[in-house]
DNA sequence: GCCAACGTTGGC
DNA sequence: GCCAACGTTGGC
């Protein structure tokens, strides 16, 4: 999952209350679908920051609460209002996430395209979606660049 | 249903 | 701040 650096980093997930925080304001179907649909309780991810200097994975987070409907949707007054979403039918969706782990070392999206298992990651695919697959290889070598060792995927 | 225009994202 | 990529919108 990504977030930018400057907006909700992940220490800012780490030193939120109860570590945890509502994934709100995804306004793509595709992120949206992941969300909703695929991600569960108990799932970890990896907590990118995009526009960072450099763009990185910060550490891991784990999924609290499986999709629900983001009601910032709803909200005039947020930017990330969206007409179009009737609560009785909800549009947007939203997970909440908690900070698990802060890696040691700083896996910089550098580190991640010159490597062998790696270079394949959707994130390089799929730019620009702000919530992307990892596949279980991929995320153990990551978590090992970070930290020497391998947390456990799913 | 096509496709050009537009807005946003994200790396640099 | 620039620019390429790309999802979304809207006219036809």
């Amino acid at each position: 999952m990504k977030s930018e650096a400057e907006c909700f980093s992940y220490d800012d997930l780490a030193t939120a209350l109860d570590k945890t925080t509502c994934w709100d304001g995804v306004r793509n179907f595709e992120a949206r679908n992941m969300m909703r649909d695929l991600m569960k309780k108990g799932d970890l991810v990896l907590y990118y920051h995009s526009k960072g200097n450099p763009p990185g994975v910060a550490g891991v987070a784990k999924i609290v609460r499986d999709g629900y409907p983001d009601s910032t949707a709803f909200d005039k007054k947020d930017r990330h209002f969206d007409a179009k979403s009737d609560p009785a039918k909800p549009t947007w969706y939203m997970v909440d996430v908690k900070a698990v782990k802060k890696f040691k070392n700083f896996v910089s999206i550098n580190d991640l395209r010159s490597h062998p298992l790696l270079q394949n990651m959707a994130l390089f695919k799929r730019n620009r979606l702000s919530v992307t697959a990892v596949t279980p290889e991929e995320f153990d070598e990551v978590c090992n660049l970070g930290d020497g060792h391998t947390t456990k995927a799913k």
